[in-house]
DNA sequence: ATTATTTATCACCAGTCGGTGACATTGGCA
DNA sequence: TGCCAATGTCACCGACTGGTGATAAATAAT
């Protein structure tokens, strides 16, 4: 009963440290070197252990990436900055919003590799954490909503689908290929420019 | 020298048959499998030959990836349907070329797993075809460019790429995860939503 | 008919993968 | 003390990967 015995814990003998260790180094080992890499010899390396615990603790993959997206229930809430003041329009809501998802997505490698994982194979390892990470995002949208409506004349889930496909696939690409079909996205100016027409779309579009 | 002599040719001892049938089976392997079963032995086996000859022949991956790319120079050239009409609009030739654009990669497994490589990998073989294809792309919206001039009001590098990676990133988002963000991508229906919006926004955003 | 060259196949290498069973070590409890 | 369960380590398995050298078979040139 009585844990407060061990004078130095040095990294001997804590499940508890070791089971921490392992999805730490699982989101890690995501996060560095994308779904490619993510296998239980790579991630038992850098955690440091031997691979045995992953499957005694875990269940093996499957259950750690369980692991991982419970861990992923609250991403965006706790990236995603207060919202400054109340919108007074439809349009200036889903333009805050946006940008808030796209400051998030953009310091978060873990999710992009998610996400990049997504539209990149149907497997259900990914699908756990495609369950997770969706339904955080809309529980994040829900508390952010307020009583303001979009125009009746517009489809509104399609085109913010639309809005957000977009920033999704920026971001991403921006990553890898550092830009977008001639949009360069590689510093802060660049992705200025293209938050500032991302706005213009959702004002006109949303105009009223 | 003379090359008609054999009766049957039934698969024998013919390299350029060899060659086309392996480059064939590479991009099948592609496009069925995407980048993660795109390997040597994989290749090989399709094509029913030895993994030898693709070194032999191409130089090994690399070398098989660069002639996909040049074999993809014309891809969209060839899968867009031609333009019904002179747009009168600059916001029209938009919506045109988007829509052809999305139903060329709608139809084309290959380039669908290319594009969904790109945003997933940083690697030399990714970036051949990711030239081949932006290439290719390029080429044909040019061709298509007619006198149309966008309002100077607008940013339209950043608001064409932020509508192309919105197109794109739907389409990869169907094939895996039958939709995106709450809207549903699974028939025809759905994409005629989706379309509409798109061409809501473009409509909008263009207006004179 | 006898060489040469091209085309194709085979056997093998070292390395990695996911996965499992046996073993060693430690700490708490009776 | 002895016991037992928890924790950690090691060795191994079969299967697959990319890659290479040697060899067989068929065609072409002499």
């Amino acid at each position: 009963m009585n844990a407060s015995i061990e004078p130095v814990e040095g990294k001997q003998r804590d499940r508890a440290k070791t089971h921490e260790a392992i999805l730490s180094a699982a989101k890690d080992v995501l996060a560095a070197e994308g779904f490619q890499g993510f296998g239980i010899n790579s991630i038992a390396r850098r955690a440091g252990c031997d691979k045995q615990l992953i499957y005694r603790y875990f269940g093996g993959l499957e259950g750690l990436t369980e692991a991982i997206g419970a861990d992923l229930a609250t991403w965006i809430s706790d990236a995603a900055s207060a919202p400054a003041g109340q919108p007074a329009t439809y349009a200036e809501w889903v333009e805050t919003l946006l940008a808030s998802y796209m400051a998030a997505l953009r310091h978060n490698a873990l999710v992009q590799k998610i996400a990049a994982w997504e539209i990149s194979e149907a497997s259900p390892l990914v699908a756990q954490l495609s369950k997770a990470r969706s339904m955080a995002l809309g529980r994040w949208i829900a508390k952010q909503r307020g009583d303001l409506l979009p125009p009746t004349t517009i489809d509104a889930p399609a085109t913010n689908a639309i809005l957000i496909a977009a920033a999704q696939h920026l971001i991403l690409a921006s990553t890898t290929l550092g830009g977008f079909s001639g949009l360069a996205l590689a510093n802060e100016a660049d992705w200025q420019r293209a938050e500032l027409a991302l706005a213009t779309i959702i004002r006109k579009v949303y105009a009223v």
